[in-house]
DNA sequence: CTAACAATAT
DNA sequence: AATATTGTTA
């Protein structure tokens, strides 16, 4: 249990990001299908020579919308500039359905590539760093990033990579370059080798495992917005179904965790539902204990938010609309 | 059996 | 290179 403790965490506010990038942490997938549903298509692409729109593959789930029910989802069809909302985004690789046009594979369907834009990856950083490395897991990290349509596979491989990032880096800026005392934030090693984590501030502690330990004291992840508003993403989510076990009924309906408590996005439990399953033995020494207020729904302001897109050809491009 | 993790594949 | 997928172990 608590094998951490001091009181890192009276920093983490400093960098921490606005309610603005944290709170509303809504991102929005599009699912392909869902557009082809649509009928929605790019008008042009052959424009800024990024955006390419193949569709088929699907099962994410969507999204909310602001305030702009009487057109489609997807307002994939304008391009924008700036990126100030976090957006995920799918990439789709090669291959188009193209001779079966508007067809579903049916079986043999895939998750279209996710994207990790700085946003999505700030969002991490911050789950992590509220965490805490020891027990910032995947799942965990999952939850406490309340990304719709962000899996525990997504997250897990992002976090393996992140892990050797952090390695990395410890070698470098540990003694020297830049300024370890200083902050941890622009550190610097070089830009062709992480940029996407080089976008993010790593919190201190995460460079030096030394002891480091938290105790039980539980720090406010953001103040939720308004918890109601939900998102209504529900229906895709219902397309889920993969190496979804069943949970049949967890007999034991009670949450520990706030934040497993939170009806908010988990498309795992076909049955289940929300609770977690009874874990006899946790994965991690400790389980989350600072977990609060971690209520995030997006809806209170549903400001910005979605995006989407496809980078084939390897450059991202963020749809924001607004 | 679920989930973390590491290794490997695309 | 960035993610995904798979294998192994806790």
């Amino acid at each position: 249990m608590r094998e951490e403790d001091s009181n890192w965490f009276s920093r983490w506010e400093e960098e921490f990001p606005s309610p603005e990038e944290l709170m509303p942490l809504s991102q929005t997938l599009i699912t392909p299908d869902l557009a082809m549903a649509f009928d929605i298509r790019n008008p042009h692409t052959t424009n800024t020579a990024q955006q390419q729109h193949h569709q088929h593959q699907q099962q994410p789930q969507q999204q909310q919308q602001p305030s702009n029910p009487s057109s489609l989802p997807n307002p994939l069809q304008q391009q924008q500039q700036q990126q100030q909302p976090t957006s995920a985004e799918f990439a789709d690789s090669g291959e188009l359905g193209s001779g079966t046009a508007g067809e579903e594979p049916a079986r043999t369907l895939k998750r279209p590539r996710l994207v990790w834009t700085p946003q999505l990856h700030k969002r991490f950083v911050d789950a992590v760093a509220h965490l805490g490395i020891k027990n910032a897991v995947p799942k965990t990290i999952m939850q406490l990033m309340s990304v719709d349509g962000l899996t525990r596979e997504n997250v897990a491989s992002h976090l393996q990579k992140y892990r050797l990032y952090l390695k990395r880096m410890q070698g470098i800026s540990a003694a020297g370059p830049g300024g370890p005392g200083g902050g941890a934030s622009g550190a610097v090693a070089d830009p062709a080798t992480d940029h996407l984590f080089a976008s993010s501030p790593v919190p201190a502690h995460f460079l030096h495992p030394a002891a480091r330990p938290n105790s039980d004291h539980f720090l406010p992840f953001v103040p939720a917005l308004h918890p109601h508003q939900q998102q209504q993403q529900m229906a895709a989510a219902a397309q889920y179904h993969r190496q979804v076990g069943h949970f049949g009924s967890p007999p034991n309906g009670h949450f520990e965790n706030p934040f497993m408590s939170r009806p908010n996005l988990q498309r795992m439990g076909g049955g289940g539902g929300g609770g977690p399953v009874h874990n006899n033995h946790h994965p991690v020494s400790g389980y989350v204990e600072d977990m609060e207020s971690a209520n995030a729904a997006s809806g209170g302001g549903n400001k910005r938010g979605l995006q989407l897109v496809e980078t084939n050809g390897g450059v991202s491009d963020w749809h924001g609309w607004l």
